[in-house]
DNA sequence: CTGAAAGCGCTAACAA
DNA sequence: TTGTTAGCGCTTTCAG
């Protein structure tokens, strides 16, 4: 049986309210008081338990955090900076995958706010009708990352993907090519569907033909998709919607015995840490991930305390970076 | 002000006792009452506080991990199995990163005990011995991965890196090799330190001389340590600690123009994603981290319920796989 | 089948 | 400066 605050107390000849005052260092207790209640705790080995404490205080210091798939080597920076900034606020964090699963996201933004937790940051791009509705029912406060919500409150940290995509490609644009393709993520993602656009736009008004093939986030997809690019559209330049797809439509142009940059020029976006070491070293659009998510856990402090001003969607900076596979400048 | 199950109670005409009985499925209510109820908690929008329940029934549905850093690119699958396995079973899931540091270490160790997580899964390695007896003094069950304590009773699950290590680099040997480096990584991580007896073992055993670097389980400790190495022993084939470490050397065998596995062969450890991206691809000792993850949460799961049989060590199996680094056999 | 009431461990007035 | 006491929201006997 664990030590509760009672044990704590008759040990130490006080009462309850005084071992509470010297756990939540209360100013006002008597040096030697104090003492033999550290004492008593010690010799108990005592830990107050937070959930008493919460239910007493009807407020926790738990945050929730909900992400695709920590698996993606996009989020575990993303979720580390989330992390410290909850750490550093004196917040635990609670954490699920979803998989990109709608439901599942219904049931495990259900189950924290049932922890009790104090906000969620929600890091999810297929949010439909029903999950609005759920989230807008909350009394929680949320925060997104990668997404805005029209018509909603919901403060959001986001990067302009569709600015971003629209500069790669005129940077590839830029040095002579013509036959560029795009390699796209799931369409009912927002920002695949943003950096899509962002292509086409760019395509357009250099009256370029564009290319799109659509797929998954995944190495995988670039790997397969990249082979009937190929064949069908004879690019020689490629913008990928992520790193992964990126990586993977290289690793096929290798197999194919050309070269990259030479034969195509590849661009992706993410800048995950695996593009720092691939041969050759993938350019990439490089988004402050890590930044994103203490971010994302100050709106959602700000929004928790009270101080939130209003729904704020705060964009971040991205940053093209020439390494290696889109030739020209060679400024690594 | 959320609603608590009394405003369910007093909306649906009954007492809290028995709105209870259908949040917790109890079958013995009229099927009637419960629509009145059900239907007064969607029309509050009501959700049962976790934390009061907790503290009810004085037991929760929180488990912790607790990792040294999430964007390790060996940790996102542990974590996503252990994550899995926790949904599966009913558990909200906490987690900290501790970059290997034994004080952060005791102090997320404490905290989620505060919180009353149930239990705790925690892959440290470098538990030192304060760390070690605070864990004994704690009444919250505890499941260690990829590091046993002596004299200690925390169940672990492992697998056995000095025979992986062992058979990896008797695989180069068996290769012809003669000259077989080792990078290894910081000698305080015991699994680092199993692997690097394992090279040694086999090294000795055939009469050959070993050489080690030693250095952080990290892409820029390899790609720096790899040049002194290749300075200094000349080395036709080379085993890392790690993948990371690995990738590293590679980049840095190709920046001198040599190449992999022709100038040297190379063996890694653990099959992160990128080893199956890195061209070529990075022959590895597969360990199967996801499973590792899952069996983790069950044997705490078991221990939680009371079910646990004495502390035991489950050892997983790991697997040499041949892909392209690691010349010969090429059955990729 | 349903209600009343005690209590989980802690905090926070209010007294003393 | 310290103690007393009433809850926080829920579960769980025990009656009815």
């Amino acid at each position: 049986m664990k030590p509760t605050i009672l044990h704590v107390a008759e040990r130490a000849q006080v009462s309850k309210a005084t071992v509470s005052r010297v756990l939540n260092r209360n100013p006002q207790v008597k040096e030697e008081i104090k003492e033999r209640v550290l004492q008593a705790i010690e010799e108990l080995g005592y830990h107050p338990s937070a959930i008493a404490r919460n239910l007493a205080t009807s407020r926790t210091n738990m945050i929730g955090l909900i992400l695709p798939d920590i698996t993606n080597p996009y989020f575990p920076v993303l979720a580390r900076g989330i992390e410290d900034a909850a750490h550093r606020l004196g917040y635990a964090l609670f954490i699920s995958n979803t998989d990109n699963d709608p439901k599942l996201e219904r049931e495990y933004i259900h189950k924290m706010v049932e922890q009790q937790v104090g906000g969620i940051v929600l890091i999810s791009s297929i949010l439909d009708e029903e999950t609005v509705n759920d989230l807008n029912s909350l009394r929680t406060p949320i925060v997104l990352c990668d997404r805005v919500i029209a018509n909603t409150s919901f403060d959001a940290v986001l990067i302009d993907d569709y600015k971003a995509a629209y500069e790669a490609v005129n940077c590839l644009i830029g040095q002579g090519h013509t036959r560029i393709a795009h390699l796209a993520g799931p369409k009912d993602i927002q920002s695949a569907d943003n950096r899509k656009n962002g292509y086409l736009d760019a395509m357009r008004e250099a009256n370029l033909e564009p290319f799109i093939s659509v797929g998954e986030f995944s190495y995988e997809s670039g790997l397969h998709q990249m082979g009937s690019v190929i064949d069908e559209y004879h690019p020689t330049a490629l913008f990928a919607s992520n790193d992964l797809l990126a990586l993977g439509a290289m690793q096929e142009i290798h197999r194919r015995g050309m070269s990259v940059p030479e034969d195509v020029a590849i661009i992706g976006c993410d800048d995950i840490p695996f593009s720092r070491m691939s041969r050759p070293l993938l350019s990439t659009i490089s988004i402050p991930a890590y930044q994103i998510g203490v971010t994302a856990v100050q709106l959602l402090d700000d929004q928790m305390k009270g101080v939130s001003s209003g729904a704020k969607n705060v964009i971040m900076e991205h940053k093209l970076i020439h390494r290696e596979t889109c030739g020209g400048v060679d400024q690594k």
